[in-house]
DNA sequence: CGCCAATCGAGATGAGATTCTCGATTTCGG
DNA sequence: CCGAAATCGAGAATCTCATCTCGATTGGCG
């Protein structure tokens, strides 16, 4: 990914660590198939990436393998986890519960990351007072107050674009640091507030893009995330939106 | 970002292909405000870019500027549009109508980028046959006869991460050649088909730990879109998820 | 018309990331 | 116990990306 001005971490660089969520994935699936070691060719040839550069990035994480053995997958997960902060919890608070922001605060995943969505904000009168999966929602203008009080620095932003600014400012007035924007807008912050762009339509269309430009897959994101990027995941867990189509 | 092991273009790096939809936000921005002309200098300042990164970005589109007076706003927004190919339509396909895909089937914005999703696909008898939004959904085991039929090439995966798997295989069978996948596993899939990882949980946990690293913000997406990505938006149009929160 | 400032475009420089090469270590099969 | 194969780990080379510097162009002003 690209990432503007930012000051990278030192063991591992930007770059890997855009790589470690696809580890994590696939080393999800290793360990529920039973696999107890696996090594960086492995790794590589799954995820279409160079065994040297497997090396690097768990290299950076403080891990080590074995020669004619491997790394041990159960210390990877961990290794990952750990270096991701995803074994330390984290709240979040959300604006705007329509379409997008309702399926967020259904997410079920989130918890696996560490985070948890635990608040959500609008002006629609209609919406206030009904809690969603058990997170109440309030009025917007409170945003600022609540926030503080909860002591909560993760926002995210799922309004309608001329909504998206004043929002902002608000999570900020409330001590928000870091805020997860889906609306298609630049938000204009303190430079002190990191901003992640999560605009899904430049998402798909990033697709289509590569698409078109018969751009053979890597495994990694692509848009929004078109900046700073991460992910994991296990495989007979529960799961994400709600419908299963099939193969429960 | 990182890109595994693309093939990238000739003009624009996948490095200044990251940047460009966030040039176009802000260039919609500043249209909406009257604005004709704007030079390297606004757009970097307002983006937190080095403003020669910012001409060297356009100028990998075949744009170029005039001194003293900068470049022509409309210009740049339809080279984006046309380099970015948010011009020409394309259909995609949806699989798993839970919270999440059903969110995505409602979401108004994915026609600003020239696509559009025409159908989606479940395995819950309950869902078949209630169109979400207009869109019909069908049975998935119907699914490869029928894309093949409607002869789209996009597909969209928002299903438990257990199911995912199989309907990548569908999807594929049917003709599919990208493939946007919401569940958090990792996809084997042929090599000629392109896979854009979009695992959300992993996007905001990245966020945190931007946030715990204490690394400014650049304006770039982050996670997921780890690899190629890309957005945009205009700031007076309807919007996304559904909920407007003041504002209006 | 001539000067000044703004802005672009191109080249050079430096940092980061990826890939390549090679030696060291360890397991497996005689 | 010994040789072969696999795998790791470190260093070097290459590539991309970001930043810096500088000359050229253009519009505004006297």
């Amino acid at each position: 990914m690209i990432q503007g001005a930012q000051s990278r971490g030192r063991g591992a660089g930007t770059a890997s660590l855009r790589r470690l969520p696809l580890y994590y994935r696939l080393l999800q699936q290793l360990v529920a198939g039973g696999v107890r070691y696996v090594s960086s060719g492995i790794i590589g040839r799954d995820l279409g990436l160079d065994p040297t550069q497997v090396r690097k990035d768990l290299e950076a994480l403080g891990l080590s393998g074995r020669p004619r053995v491997g790394f041990a997958v159960s210390d990877l997960l961990r290794g990952i986890e750990s270096f991701l902060g995803w074994d330390r919890p984290k709240e979040a608070v959300l604006a705007g519960a329509g379409n997008l922001g309702s399926a967020l605060l259904r997410y079920r995943r989130f918890g696996e990351y560490g985070v948890q969505i635990v608040a959500a904000f609008d002006t629609d009168p209609e919406k206030i007072g009904r809690p969603i999966d058990g997170k109440e929602v309030y009025l917007l203008d409170s945003l600022p107050g609540r926030v503080r009080r909860m002591g909560v620095h993760l926002g995210v932003i799922t309004t309608p674009p001329r909504a998206a600014q004043r929002v902002a400012d608000l999570m900020v007035e409330g001590g928000v640091r870091a805020i997860w924007n889906f609306a298609p807008v630049h938000l204009r912050v303190s430079p002190s507030v990191v901003v992640q762009n999560e605009d899904l339509g430049h998402a798909l269309a990033s697709l289509s893009l590569r698409l078109a430009q018969e751009g053979p897959e890597d495994g990694l994101g692509g848009p929004a995330r078109l900046v700073p990027d991460l992910e994991p995941e296990d495989p007979d867990a529960a799961l994400q939106g709600g419908a299963q189509p099939d193969e429960g």
